[in-house]
DNA sequence: GAACAATTGGGTAATTCGGGTA
DNA sequence: GTTGTCCGAATTACCCAATTGT
């Protein structure tokens, strides 16, 4: 049961994602605790971004099957860690709607792909004993990862690795240091449409 | 009362699973020794894995309702398809106990480690575009992730080898192909304690 | 729109849990 | 360090009429 970011949520199948009875959701939703809005019938119904912003506040896991619901999520991988904290801080103002996680080791970077599963990745094209090029194309190549987008940056962009880029599958490539503006944009392009007006 | 591996436990259910009061449970919980998060009223939400893990430190044997969340977890990486296949073959009689995931790709294997989360990686040296080595050492160096037991393979081990694979933090440098029942007995060892006399 | 099955709401009772203490 | 017992509170279980979805 995966679900998506603009599906409503009753009070049962909330219960079944958090293992715990209709009748506690029905009761924190009572509360105040979740926030939730009513049918004409007067039956719950629960948005995914309220279910994960309650989970939040009280420090409980997010079931694997909300993990899609949660805010965007951006891997950053620099091996410049002064570029690296400045982008972090740069973004943290817009921290309600993406989660943000750097690092300055190409490895380390790989397996946060897997357990941090960002729905977008900027990638130094040098990573120490590792090509950025190749990663971007091995990610596109797996089926697991496909749908994660890359952005390829460097300090001294060309016009052939601009190119090898693209060929690459990312969805741009950047100068360093990069716009935050620029980079907002291509976020915004890449999310899947958020519920913003209901 | 078999658990699965995503089912989360009350200090009640644990305290049958282990056969102890449930206060004590409770003590261990709030000592921070069995990792645990709250609902929103309080009540203890315990999940297997931290059950196993808290099991596993304090030697104690693991209930058998527990050992499909113990189920240890192996990933090989390989880029000779051929032995993968024969090693994951062999493996697969055992299936009750182990888990197994391979991949011919060290960018593929490195999104795994993420993802699967494996108690257990067997490493080609020779992995294109990326150095086994050097792999294992960043896995050693990152809190998230130096839990996992390495094993490094190699068509031809020799004793520079050997060496470096075992400064790197390999628990092992074995030839290939590799031997099913050195492998096992490694896994044994790198294992929770089985609950073999329940 | 009407009929049907499945699910939900509201209320209340039963069970289980937490915290303090012996 | 573990178990047992207390009471108030959180969670679960159960009822049937109403709502929802097909």
């Amino acid at each position: 049961m995966k679900i998506a970011p603009d599906q409503l949520l009753t009070s049962s199948e909330v219960g079944v994602l958090l293992q715990v009875n209709p009748s506690s959701v029905k009761k924190w939703v009572d509360d105040g605790l979740i926030q939730a809005f009513r049918t004409p019938g007067g039956h719950r119904r629960i948005r995914p971004s309220d279910l994960v912003e309650f989970l939040h506040k009280h420090r409980m896991p997010i079931p694997r099957d909300l993990q899609d619901a949660a805010r965007r999520r951006l891997l950053i991988v620099d091996d410049d860690v002064t570029q690296l904290k400045a982008l972090g801080r740069a973004l943290s103002r817009h921290s309600d709607r993406i989660e943000v996680v750097t690092t300055a080791n190409g490895i380390d970077a790989l397996v946060l792909v897997g357990s941090f599963q960002p729905n977008l990745v900027i990638l130094d094209v040098f990573m120490p004993g590792i090509d950025g090029l190749e990663v971007c194309r091995r990610l596109k190549a797996n089926p697991e990862t496909r749908g994660i987008h890359v952005i390829i940056v460097s300090g001294h962009v060309t016009a052939p690795l601009k190119k090898k880029a693209l060929e690459a599958g990312a969805v741009s490539c950047l100068n360093k240091p990069v716009d935050v503006q620029e980079l907002l944009s291509i976020l915004e392009e890449t999310s899947p449409v958020e519920a913003g007006a209901l």
